[in-house]
DNA sequence: AGCACGCCGACT
DNA sequence: GTCGGCGTGCTC
C-alpha cells in the first residue's frame, strides 16, 4: 500500500469503523466488523474471522451497530486487489433479486478467481548483467547472442535456454557471474494492446452501414440494446467486431460472450486479424494463471476485449463500454452454473448498470428478443444479403409417407439419390439426425425389458463405439451386456429407432466408397479433438458429414452443399411451447450450413408432417410470418414473452415428502393470488427423477407487468424445507411444460 | 458453509 | 455409562 490514505470521504472507512461486510457463506445478511488498520474502502475485498474460520468478504457498506460492540471483531486484512464497483454492487443484488438467488451465491460467481487474496505472483526473468564470464564457452555465447539480438528485453529461464539451444545450468552459471541478471517480475501482466485502428475485412454495404449505425450508439456512452439479425453467412461477425474497434477506440472495455467453447478458437483468430493481438480468453478450460490474470487484469484495466462463456458477465470490468450476445438465441445461455440465470438476460442488466450497448447477435433470434425490438425496447438491425455470391439453400421437404424405406433405416430414396449425386460432383453433404448414441431404446425381443437408468426415470442409450450404455440424464455408464437382464436370453437385445451411430453404420452401408466422418460430443475427448476434425472436414477431408446439434453452430465448411435432415418432427413432439420455435431455429441454422461457398445449397427436410405450420414456415423461409403467428399464439395463452412464468423444482430422496410439499405449497398460494397470479401442479417434472432424487414440478403463472419475484419470496418464505428436500426457483423458464 | 450443541438409540 | 447419529442454530 502506497503512504496512509484519507478515508474522510463517502465510502472510507478509518481503523476501528463499524463496517457491513457481505461473504460468500450463506448468511442471508451482512455482518459488521471494525475496519482493519490501515482503513478501507467501500467494495474492498477483505478477508474476516467468522466463528473459528477466516472468510472472503466484501466491504458493502457502513456498519449496522446492531449487533453487540463487545463481540464485534475486526477484518483482518483488505486483499490487494481493485475494489469492488459500485456499479457492480448494484448489478448483484439487481441479478439477484430477479433470479431469486441468495446474495451470497451471487456473490460466489463474481469473487470466483483463484488465488483472490494471494499477493502478486512473481517469477524470475533473465536479461543481460554488465558482467562478462571469466571463461567463454560456445554454449555462453549462444546465451549472450539470443539476449544481444533482442536488445534490453528479458526472457525466463525456460525461453532463453530454448532459444540459445542450451540447458537452464547454462543461463545459472552467468547469472554466477552476473553476465546475465535474474530479476522478479510479476506473473500477471497486462494483455497485448488492440489496434481498433487496423482495417478490417471490406465490408458490403449493407454490413457497412449496419457498422455505422452501432459506432454511433456506441459514441452515445449509454445503455441501449441493438438486436443484430442477419441470416447464415451474411457477416454479423464482421459487423460487430466494428462495434468492438469503436469501444475500444473510446477506451471502454468490450466483451463478446459465446455459447460454446469450440466456437473460440476460430473465433480468436478472426479477433486477432482484427485487433492485431489476442483477447483474453475466458472459460472453463483455462488454467487458474490464466483465470487469475484476466480477473486482475479485467479489474485493473489491462484488458481491454474478453472473449468468455457466460461466466465473463461477472468479471469485474473496470469501463464496460459493450457487451454483444453472440448466438443470443442459444439455450445453453441459460444455465446452472451455482445460480440460474440466462446470460442473455443479465448482460442486458449488466449494461444497463454499466452504461454500455448490448449488441445481441443472432440469424434466428429468440422469441424474446424479437417481441422487445418489434415493442421497442430493442433497436433492430438486419444484415439481409450473404457474404460473396452465395445465398441461402433451397428448402424442401421429403415426405415420408410417400417413401419407400426398409424397416431399420432411414435414409430415403430420395435423399439417397440427392447425396449420391453431390458425391459424384466432388462435393460434401451433411445428414442431421439431432440424436447421440446408436439407437434412443434397446429392447429384448424375447421379454420387452428395456434398458433404464437406475438413478434417473430416464432410457439408457446404447453408445456402440465405446461399448457401453448411457443415460443422457445424468451421464451414468455401464457396459453392455450380451444377454437381456430380466430374462437372461442371449442375442435377443435389439435396438429400435435411429442415433447417429447407427445412421453412420447406414451411410457406410450405402456409400461404401464414401468417407464419412461423424461429429457427435460424446465422440471426442477434447474440445480440441473436435477442433481438428472440424478443420480437417472443412479442408475436404470427409464426403459424408453425420453429426447432431453440434453442427449446428457456425462451422464452415465451403464444399458442403446439401444437408439431409433425417427427422425434422423430433422437435415438434411433445407439448413444450418453445418446441416450435426451437426446431424453426435448429432447422434454419442446419440448412445455413449448405452452400456458403459459391456454390448453391439444398437442404432436405424428411418429415411426416409436411403440411405442420412449423416445417411450412421453414421450407417458405418466411421468418417473420412464423415469428407472428408464434407471437399470437402465445399472446393468446398469456405465456412468455406475452407473461411471466417462474418454475418450481422441488426435490428429494423420499417421493411422498416431495409430492407432500409441492401439495402444501400449491395450497397456501395466498401471496401469489395476492397478484393476481395462478400456481399450476404439483406435477412430476419432465425428468421425475435425476441420480436418485425424485423431482416435482410448480409452474406460476403472471401477467406480464405483475411483481412476480416478491409474491414469489413472500410465498416461499415461510417454508423450512426438511431433510434433503431441496427447493430451486426457475425465473423464465426455457421449457414449461 | 462449517461447527457446536444437544437430544435420543445402541453398544463396550 | 458413553459413543455417535444428525436436527437446530449461530457466526459480527
Amino acid at each position: 500500500m502506497a503512504g496512509k490514505r484519507d478515508h474522510s470521504g463517502a465510502g472510507m472507512f478509518d481503523e476501528g469503523d463499524l463496517v457491513a461486510v457481505r461473504s460468500t457463506q450463506p448468511l442471508d445478511r451482512t455482518l459488521d466488523y471494525r475496519a482493519p488498520q490501515g482503513g478501507c474502502v467501500l467494495g474492498d475485498f477483505v478477508e474476516v474471522p467468522l466463528g473459528p474460520r477466516k472468510v472472503p468478504g466484501v466491504i458493502w457498506g457502513p456498519g449496522l451497530g446492531d449487533f453487540d460492540r463487545s463481540k464485534i471483531r475486526s477484518v483482518i486484512r483488505v486483499l490487494d486487489v481493485a475494489p469492488m464497483r459500485d456499479e457492480m454492487r448494484a448489478f448483484l443484488t439487481k441479478a439477484a433479486d430477479y433470479t431469486l438467488t441468495p446474495m451470497p451465491a451471487m456473490l460466489r460467481l463474481a469473487m470466483r478467481a483463484p488465488g483472490l487474496g494471494d499477493p502478486p505472483s512473481m517469477r524470475k526473468i533473465y536479461r543481460r548483467g554488465t558482467g562478462e564470464p571469466e571463461r567463454m564457452t560456445e554454449a555462453r555465447r549462444r546465451v549472450l547472442d539470443a539476449l544481444e539480438s533482442y536488445g534490453g528485453l528479458a526472457f525466463t529461464l525456460k525461453e532463453l535456454a530454448e532459444m540459445a539451444g542450451v540447458t537452464a545450468s547454462v543461463v545459472k552459471g552467468l547469472v554466477k557471474h552476473g553476465a546475465v541478471r535474474e530479476e522478479d517480475s510479476p506473473r500477471d501482466l497486462p494483455f497485448p494492446v488492440m489496434d481498433p485502428a487496423r482495417p478490417g475485412k471490406p465490408l458490403t454495404e449493407d454490413q457497412a452501414t449496419a457498422a455505422a449505425v452501432l459506432r454511433e450508439h456506441l459514441r452515445s456512452r449509454k445503455y441501449g440494446t441493438t438486436l443484430l439479425k442477419g441470416v447464415t453467412g451474411s457477416g454479423k461477425t464482421e459487423v460487430y467486431l466494428e462495434a468492438v474497434a469503436e469501444c475500444l477506440t473510446l477506451g471502454r472495455q468490450a466483451l463478446v460472450l459465446l455459447p460454446e467453447i469450440a466456437l473460440t478458437a476460430e473465433f480468436l483468430t478472426r479477433v486477432e486479424a482484427r485487433f492485431g493481438a489476442k483477447p483474453a480468453e475466458w472459460h472453463s478450460g483455462a488454467t487458474m494463471t490464466e483465470r487469475r490474470r484476466i480477473w486482475r487484469m479485467v479489474g485493473q484495466g489491462g484488458a481491454q476485449l474478453v472473449v468468455g462463456a457466460r461466466s465473463a458477465l461477472f468479471l469485474p470490468f473496470r469501463d464496460l463500454g459493450l457487451i454483444i450476445v453472440d448466438e443470443e438465441h442459444d439455450t445453453s445461455y441459460k444455465q446452472e452454473d451455482g445460480v440460474l440465470y440466462n446470460a442473455r438476460d443479465m448482460a442486458v442488466l449488466r449494461a444497463a448498470m454499466a452504461g454500455a450497448r448490448v449488441v445481441l447477435a443472432s440469424a434466428t433470434p429468440s422469441l424474446e428478443s424479437w417481441a422487445n425490438a418489434e415493442a421497442g425496447k430493442y433497436d433492430r438491425l438486419d444484415l439481409t444479403a450473404r457474404f460473396g455470391d452465395a445465398v441461402l439453400p433451397e428448402m424442401r421437404a421429403i415426405d415420408m409417407r410417400a417413401e419407400k424405406l426398409d424397416p431399420g433405416t432411414w435414409i430415403s430414396p430420395t435423399l439417397r439419390g440427392a447425396v449420391r449425386a453431390r458425391m459424384e460432383a466432388g462435393e460434401q453433404a451433411l445428414l442431421f439426425l439431432n440424436r447421440r448414441g446408436y439407437a434412443p431404446v434397446t429392447i429384448c425381443r424375447a421379454c420387452g425389458y428395456q434398458f433404464a437408468c437406475d438413478h434417473c426415470d430416464a432410457r439408457m442409450v446404447e453408445h456402440r463405439f465405446q461399448k457401453r450404455l448411457m443415460c443422457h440424464q445424468c451421464g451414468e455408464t455401464k457396459p453392455m451386456p450380451e444377454a437381456c437382464p430380466s430374462c437372461g436370453v442371449e442375442g435377443k437385445l435389439s435396438p429400435v429407432g435411429p442415433g447417429i451411430e447407427r445412421l453412420a453404420e447406414e451411410t457406410a452401408a450405402l456409400f461404401p466408397e464414401a468417407r464419412i466422418a461423424v461429429l457427435s460430443s460424446d465422440l471426442f475427448a477434447s474440445a480440441r479433438a473436435l477442433k481438428e476434425k472440424i478443420v480437417e472436414i472443412g479442408a475436404g477431408g470427409a464426403d459424408i458429414i453425420i453429426g447432431t446439434q453440434l453442427v449446428a453452430k457456425g462451422h464452415n465448411f465451403p464444399k458442403l452443399t446439401l444437408v439431409g435432415v433425417i427427422d425434422a418432427d423430433l422437435g415438434l413432439q411433445g407439448s413444450d411451447l418453445r418446441a416450435a420455435e426451437r426446431t424453426f431455429q435448429l432447422m434454419r441454422q442446419v440448412a445455413g450450413r449448405a452452400g456458403r461457398a459459391e456454390r448453391p445449397g439444398l437442404a432436405l427436410l424428411q418429415t411426416f408432417q409436411p403440411e405442420h405450420p412449423v416445417i411450412r414456415a421453414i421450407l417458405a423461409g418466411d421468418e417473420e410470418g412464423f415469428w407472428r403467428a408464434e407471437a399470437a399464439e402465445r399472446q393468446a395463452a398469456g405465456v412468455p414473452p406475452y407473461g411471466r412464468m417462474a418454475g418450481i423444482i422441488l426435490s428429494g430422496t423420499d417421493a411422498a415428502a416431495v409430492f407432500d410439499l409441492g401439495t402444501v405449497l400449491a395450497r397456501n398460494d395466498g401471496a401469489l393470488r395476492a397478484i393476481g397470479a395462478q400456481v399450476f401442479g404439483p406435477a412430476a417434472a419432465p425428468i421425475a427423477r435425476i441420480r436418485g432424487r425424485h423431482r416435482v414440478r410448480l409452474l406460476v403463472k403472471a401477467a406480464k407487468g405483475a411483481p412476480l419475484q416478491g409474491a414469489l419470496a413472500r410465498w416461499l418464505a415461510p417454508l423450512r424445507l426438511k431433510g434433503d428436500l431441496r427447493l430451486s426457483v426457475d425465473i423464465d423458464p426455457q421449457s414449461f411444460l
